[in-house]
DNA sequence: TATTGTTATACTCTATAACTATA
DNA sequence: TATAGTTATAGAGTATAACAATA
């Protein structure tokens, strides 16, 4: 009965398609994750650059815009934001001293455990709603339309 | 394996969290769907605003904007694309003359069976990865997402 | 010539708030 | 006073394209 409980006039048209459902619940999960993060006035982008940039230590701005489907001109301002707060620090390749090579602070990392677990709270407060199980199936369900359509770039909103 | 079959440096931390995988996906669906949508010069605001007057005709702006989480003010410009198109009229109200009745002309209506043909095909295309067993779990897990959580307002993105 | 990265510019979308008209 | 709707303004986020430095 998820929808035609209480004082529901009309069912929606739009309804039909799984599109609409994935949709619905992503902006919730992604949408309070976000007013998380905009309390520690920091972007999702932001979030997810940090994190490219711990995991793949002195990555080009290139290779991250790649990875994080941007362009090179607002990664750029992304990692100008990260540079004010003092979490990156942009180092002149010795090889191409036209790259920049990317790392984190100390401050940057030890930022990060906190954000993580900021992170960690939302998925666990929203998919409490399910049983292990299904997390556990709707996870195999999601990689596998990933897989089918080969989605590499990270979602960064 | 969705994302250690080719390339792959080291594992991406964020995968850990099942709202990544629902973004991934979701920014999948909705964007191709959107850039459909674009063709024909339209935006997904204005193909909800569509089928939610078609759905409930004499809707007003105000409930139209609660229904899809948008001020009045972003309405308003949404109904005035609309109704630039000539696909939408707004009629005063006899009972109150303050509110507008929104209604589709007869050339929004004929509209909208071409619509939905792109939104079916875009849902088709994309989850015709999955079985229909798991084209039905998936929609039971998200709808019974939504409903814990409530979620009553239309995604307009 | 091609590539890395930055910057200038413009555009889209939306919220906030001021406003008009009506209740 | 409160509500319906519009409009003016501002802000966030991003793409495009021009640019400088280096390869």
């Amino acid at each position: 009965m998820q929808n035609s409980s209480k004082g529901e006039t009309s069912p929606n048209p739009l309804q039909i398609h799984l599109g609409y459902w994935l949709r619905l619940v992503s902006n919730q999960v992604s949408g309070s994750f976000a007013g998380a993060l905009q309390e520690r006035q920091l972007s999702v982008a932001e979030w997810v650059a940090l994190n490219q940039i711990e995991t793949h230590p002195d990555i080009t701005a290139a290779s991250l815009a790649d990875a994080m489907g941007m362009t090179r001109g607002a990664i750029s301002k992304v990692l100008d934001k990260l540079q004010t707060k003092e979490w990156l620090v942009r180092t002149p390749s010795q090889h191409d001293s036209r790259a920049n090579l990317l790392a984190l602070t100390r401050s940057g990392k030890r930022l990060l455990p906190t954000l993580t677990r900021i992170a960690n709270d939302n998925d666990e407060h929203f998919f409490a709603a399910l049983a292990t199980s299904e997390r556990r199936e709707l996870r195999r369900l999601l990689q596998k339309l990933a897989d089918a359509h080969q989605i590499s770039t990270v979602p960064v909103d």
